[in-house]
DNA sequence: CTCAGGCATTGGAGCGTTCCAAGAACCTTA
DNA sequence: TAAGGTTCTTGGAACGCTCCAATGCCTGAG
């Protein structure tokens, strides 16, 4: 195995293009060509050069590839902290999804996130010296904030991981469809022989919160069952999601959607509150399949994200984006799958 | 508010170092010199430039600068997927923590995620245009791995997140220090009045483990407790963990301190199976402080490491070694504090 | 008045790469 | 053999910045 076996002098500091095209006996512009367009080069000389280009372990420069084609390789990761402070578990396996992606395409991805007190990081803050990265990817673009508007206006690409609910949309985004995903959650429900089945999402306003509310009252309409008194809010919390799911079950609900596995989770408690096992006396689903979700007792049905997907989309769309700047925006809306787990299996519906 | 007003003509482009200096009819040299060395100049022409540079909204390009100064001002992260193929949901806030601090010093974390399939990446994947970082973090430097070698052969400045267990420790790292983790929790029992204390741990060989059942081996053996036939072995599973925690009930245990959040989550299951109550009847406590950690009922007691603060030192250590690159490695522990919850305190200890 | 010496500023070069246009080699065709 | 068209290769310049050495300016001493 020739692992690149550093030859000659021992201090040679890097390789650079012009002692590979000296010691191949071409000129610099040759073994450049070599590496960026091999099919200018006869094969013979191609062969030759790029044996030399591996054994003398030559690795170019990215520095000045970058100062010379105006292009880093480089994309930017802006990470926004979630109000709540609460890093979302989502974004963990994101990230190296992303990151995954960008590989493959021969980018790297470069960190930019934002101290937790600062709200906006239009502030001078981060994005300043972000002439440096060929584009930009966004989390937690939930509502419309001022980092599309400042990235648009300078030219940057960008791709969002979220649609923006309020405001004017402006740019590329992928998503996933969490309305699907309720929607896909009420029709395991109803197929397990369910039919008052509750919603628990949180309070009205936020986009990603009414997405999911839809799914599970279009899914209901749509079998002819009732969604009015159905549906409770509460803050993506333990205890206030155990207070806001108690009057669905007192109204009888067999099953609950919920919003989050946390709200899911709240969703355990009150039952267990009221004498009542989840999974065996009411089904609960819950969505993220946060790593919590595999460890409870019952284990929880849940919505998984894909994150891979939606990873792949963001570099994509991205690379799109760069390719041709005045092009419409594109959009993707990718499909979240149903984890199926003892929380909605562990005994046969009752039948209401 | 003077926004980086993007004055002169439309058709612009980026604003380079020469144009400032045109019009600010100084030298190319005395603006670099504005920025880098402000105390070369006197005070009227440094404010004449400074003033320029803010009105064009200047930024020096960094891919010029790099190539100048041989420094990218870029620290390399290397993940590497945990063999279980968990992402250990430390990593999301440890990485947090060390952009903050990179951001901090100038500094910007550049992602190096290896393909979950890969086991090492010095197989050309990664590593190969790294020349292009001026430091490296690496996490999950549990037992030596190739990348130490690696990156010393070289001369590239990195830093681990952990010690290496096992082989010869090369360079500087920063670590928790979990015995002293597992100590404390020791001790918190006894002050609670238990004095039969069970360790649950993983096998023998983790590095990590090991440390983590040492510290409680002394805590226990300080105080004159025995520790024979009071620990138990198991993989970090929950069913694995049930099953092994269960001749230390059987046996009497008062209180289990586990090696991990899912140990700890085991041995609730075990507690149940033997209709006990985790909190009430055996007190339990687990390590990492997890997100599930705080959504367990009883919520767990728990060791949470001070990432923030390790991401501060990986940051520190790394800036140091680039500095003097001949100094002996220095190696930094750090104590993890105890999350007290209701695992532990539902009820007062039992009188053995 | 000249000259040493400190301070503020400048010119020129070069970091390693790729673009551009021009050059050498090669093969066809007259 | 010379002219013409490819195909392959080359030299020079430039990207934007900072290093190095040298310049001009001013002050104070001889």
């Amino acid at each position: 195995m020739p692992r690149s076996t550093s030859t000659s002098s021992p201090k040679a500091g890097p390789v650079t293009l012009a002692m590979v095209a000296r010691r191949a006996g071409v000129s610099p512009q040759t073994v450049s060509n070599a590496l960026n367009s091999p099919d200018l080069l006869r094969p013979e000389t191609l062969e030759r050069v790029r044996r030399t280009v591996d054994e003398m372990g030559y690795r170019p420069h990215r520095a000045a590839q970058a100062l010379r084609t105006r292009s880093s390789k480089l994309i930017g990761y802006g990470i926004r902290p979630t109000p709540h402070g609460t890093t979302t578990p989502v974004m963990d396996r994101f990230l190296h999804a992303l990151s995954q992606a960008a590989d493959e395409a021969g980018y790297r991805i470069l960190l930019f996130a934002s101290p937790p007190g600062s709200a906006g990081l239009e502030g001078h803050e981060e994005l300043l010296d972000l002439h440096h990265v060929d584009g930009f990817v966004l989390s937690g673009t939930e509502r419309s904030d001022p980092r599309q508007g400042w990235l648009a206006k300078r030219g940057v690409p960008f791709v969002g991981f979220g649609r923006m609910w309020s405001g004017r949309q402006i740019g590329d985004w992928a998503d996933v469809d969490g309305a699907s995903g309720t929607d896909a959650a009420v029709e395991h429900l109803i197929a397990l022989g369910h039919r008052r089945i509750g919603f628990l999402g949180w309070p009205h306003g936020s986009g990603v919160g009414d997405d999911r509310a839809d799914g599970w009252r279009r899914a209901m309409r749509r079998h002819g069952l009732p969604v009015r008194g159905r549906s409770a809010r509460s803050a993506d919390d333990l205890d206030a999601a155990r207070a806001a799911v108690g009057p669905l079950l007192d109204a009888g609900a067999t099953a609950v959607v919920a919003a989050s596995d946390v709200l899911a989770l709240g969703c355990y408690h009150a039952l267990r509150e009221r004498g009542a096992r989840p999974g065996a006396d009411v089904a609960v689903v819950g969505f993220d399949d946060s790593p919590t979700a595999a460890l409870l007792s019952p284990s929880l049905t849940t919505l998984a994200q894909p994150l891979e997907a939606v990873g792949r989309e963001c570099v994509r769309l991205l690379l799109a984006r760069m390719g041709r700047p005045t092009a419409p925006p594109e959009r993707v809306l990718l499909e979240p799958s149903l984890v199926v787990r003892d929380s909605t299996t562990l005994v046969p519906a009752p039948d209401d």
